[in-house]
DNA sequence: CCGAAATTTCAGAATTTTCTGAAATATTGG
DNA sequence: CCAATATTTCAGAAAATTCTGAAATTTCGG
């Protein structure tokens, strides 16, 4: 591994974090230096700069562009394929989500929307059901939040997340405003915390 | 594996995406067994219904428990150990956002940190601190936000989380009421998308 | 359309992870 | 404190994943 320490420290703890992900530790790795990187880089550059095999980083690259993690361009006069991760964090944290929501809640929804539809045959599969039908819901309402708030622009974005704790005020603060007086406060469906 | 249809499938997929995290197989299987049961489950129910050896099941719960996802129990006059799931699901998400935060940020925020503070010695260097440097904000940012929202009653959780695109609306209106008129709009230290 | 350069594929080697059975250890009712 | 029961540990087997080198394929300048 040809690189400068600061930058091989990094590198190497993403190649270990891959693993906790679903991610392998060269791909964590290739990650890593493009992400450091200034200048895009070709595949003979990260295999001098990680020492890994070509064709392991041909695999790696591959992987990434799969997870649209990585953005492929050319150099004039060069054939060669150049890569490099996008220059705004933001974006990156965007895909990031987007893939693993992907991979990971989408299959499960579809899923458990099929088993939910099943008729329980016993007091077991009734009771399974209805513990499947409470992860549904969470995810339906996890997964309708995030498609909002992947709708906001970074700048609206930051600004919710700087928020913070002062998100309850607003809360409680609109809550003052606009229900109506003596209204009840829990909703019927989902007041059912042991 | 010995279960009822419905169960079974859905354990099926668990053990599947367990290895999409880092987890195994037979965790995955276990846990999604015990988050479908109405009653705990000592290990050797286990055993039965997922059919794999006693050690493994073993090694299986142990991982979850230093991932604090079951919660150790006796049955009067028994004294094999009995395992569950919380039955609130909302406990269940804080749990795990916690423990992957325990794991997975805070060890990067550390190395971030540490090398953060050391002088680069060439122009890459330099420009892979500043992108080091984005990373730590950004988590920061993350991480602050997400200490605020853990420490919210579930109520008002779900209630943040329904609110979804309205969110812009309140902050817009926020704005509008509590901004002084004139100001400027962007922070001069992110406007740098590309 | 040829040939050099670049990239991908893939079979098998290397490594890592998972799983098992047997043995060791721990726990507790009597 | 013993014996029965329960749990954990762990070395090695089994399985899965990762990685490599060689060969195949693709790409494109001339």
């Amino acid at each position: 591994m040809n690189l400068p320490p600061l930058v091989q420290t990094f590198v190497l703890h993403f190649g270990e974090m891959g693993s906790r992900w679903g991610i392998n530790r060269t791909v964590g790795q290739i990650y890593a230096l493009l992400y450091l990187s200034k200048e895009p880089l070709n595949a003979e550059d990260i295999v001098e700069r990680i020492g890994v095999s070509r064709s392991n980083v041909s695999m790696g690259l591959k992987e990434l562009q799969a997870w649209n993690l990585v953005r492929l361009q050319h150099k004039p006069g060069d054939r060669r394929d150049y890569f490099s991760t996008p220059d705004d964090i933001w974006q990156i944290v965007r895909t990031l989500v987007e893939e693993r929501k992907k991979r990971e809640i989408d299959p499960t929804m579809s899923l458990l929307r099929e088993v939910l539809m099943q008729e329980p045959a016993s007091a077991e599969e009734r009771h399974a059901q209805d513990r499947m039908r409470e992860m549904h819901d969470l995810f339906e309402l996890l997964t309708g939040w995030y498609a909002d708030v992947q709708r906001l622009d970074t700048e609206r974005l930051v600004q919710l997340l700087t928020l913070g704790s002062k998100v309850q005020k607003i809360l409680e603060m609109k809550d003052r405003l606009f229900v109506v007086p003596g209204s009840r406060k829990g909703r019927p469906d989902d007041a059912k915390d042991k």
